[in-house]
DNA sequence: CTCTGTAATTGGTATTACCAATACTCCATA
DNA sequence: TATGGAGTATTGGTAATACCAATTACAGAG
């Protein structure tokens, strides 16, 4: 047991906390902007270093994009353990979707056969969200339903190690909000689809149809991503579309 | 090769690679203190305020701990996510080992298709470690090499994301080093042959063969922690075990 | 040797200033 | 009217400095 209780708390973890409340405050819509810096620092009575240091937590974490000479952006409600975030470089798209090929099928297989109803009620309504952000056009609420879709789906193999694999593949930032604008309403169609069958095989219990269905939406989105963000195929997803035939 | 990536790199993103380089360095141990952020703002030719927003990063990941006063300490190599740490309880072995067997076979399928002749190299090497830990019965030495083993072959992937999978389910502590006291001499046998058993496929490119070694070598080990640290398998484990004919 | 209090070290915070990237305004032009 | 471009305001990025509080190191007293 440490000490813990007695150590009071810094500004700039109380800071976090505010910024967390506001993150997680319904009013403010995906996409919208933050107060700026200089704001924050007024209204949370302390200085500019703390809040920006405070938002470093944040943008880790996946909830908030800061970008120069715009401001702070509001990007997940939900903490994405992201190792896709500043240093090291951009994230490698190709190789995020590679992982996501090799984890998520067997993960959504053991998940089918693990899954309560109450848990699959959830992710209907995830897909609604979903296919109202996609036709919207709405690229946060797109990211942001897309992901908590996945979650869910990996925290019905009820194990937590594998939700938390999941949730680090659902990076907070991806290219998967550019495209919205540009894709075709058959391609809209498909990537909705490509969900749909995913969670009605599931509602069968079909374990190998889910794990089928899994790959094609990844093969899919790979597809989708290389046609409109320039984003290459690993060789791997390369040879699998042609295997699978996943084309339009 | 994402949309152009012409974005210079910041000052604080630059200063979080040259630390995330350093908290990699074998050379510093864990646990001990890296240079004041004094230092670092001097060394990395920058100011104090980039080196603690990129300290907070590293923080967040879990990598270090900064305490007030004192200084900042190496904690991991590794970035974890919330769910490895929670103090409370011990993490739940049998899911580890269940996500173990979901996720690695299939990485270790695909490693054994790019691994480089150096890497397997460097596996051989690991392999000699975790052979001399396990005779030697030396528990932290056997955990040691075993997840640098593993973390060898997912890096064999050349997929960054699967190699931090693999990482984040290497725990740095395992009912695994206390049982090795109380092994039988053909347990460690059978231990130390699957993973030479691997590294035999691996070095013939029989990725269909890495694959069923790999499952096998995780239901073993669920089998001896069973036995002898009342680990219970996960019912898929449990079926697996009996569907592979994994006894010994 | 232990204990103790002081001084040095180190992270936490505030302030100020300036730079660079972005967003906005508004007027000239077609 | 629409458009485009120059100039301006806003915003995050970085630096430098100063001071505070917690911790640590150390010298001197017992």
């Amino acid at each position: 047991m440490q000490t813990s209780s007695a150590r009071t708390m810094t500004k700039e973890e109380h800071s976090l906390e505010q910024l967390l409340a506001m993150v997680r405050d319904e009013r403010l819509e995906l996409g919208s902007r933050l107060p700026t810096e200089r704001t924050l620092a007024e209204e949370f009575g302390t200085s500019r270093n703390t809040i920006r240091s405070a938002l470093r937590v944040l943008e880790a974490r996946g909830m908030v994009e800061v970008r120069p000479g715009s401001g702070c952006y509001l990007r997940s409600r939900e903490p994405h353990n992201g190792l896709c975030l500043r240093g090291s470089g951009n994230p490698d798209w190709s190789a995020v979707l590679e992982a996501c090929y090799v984890v998520f099928p067997p993960i959504a297989a053991l998940s089918t056969e693990r899954i309560t109803a109450g848990q699959i009620a959830t992710l209907e309504a995830r897909l609604m969200d979903l296919s109202k952000a996609l036709f919207a056009r709405n690229p946060d609420a797109l990211r942001e339903h897309m992901s908590a879709f996945l979650r869910g789906l990996a925290e019905g193999t009820d194990n937590p190690m594998l939700a938390a694999v999941a949730a680090q593949l659902c990076p907070g930032t991806s290219p998967l909000h550019e495209i919205v604008f540009f894709l075709q309403d058959y391609e809209r169609e498909a990537l909705f689809g490509d969900h749909a069958k995913i969670l009605q095989a599931m509602k069968r219990r079909d374990a190998q149809e889910v794990r089928r269905c899994m790959e094609e939406r990844i093969l899919r989105l790979s597809l989708l991503l290389e046609r409109h963000a320039d984003v290459p195929p690993s060789p791997l997803l390369r040879s699998e579309r042609e295997r699978l035939e996943v084309f339009a």
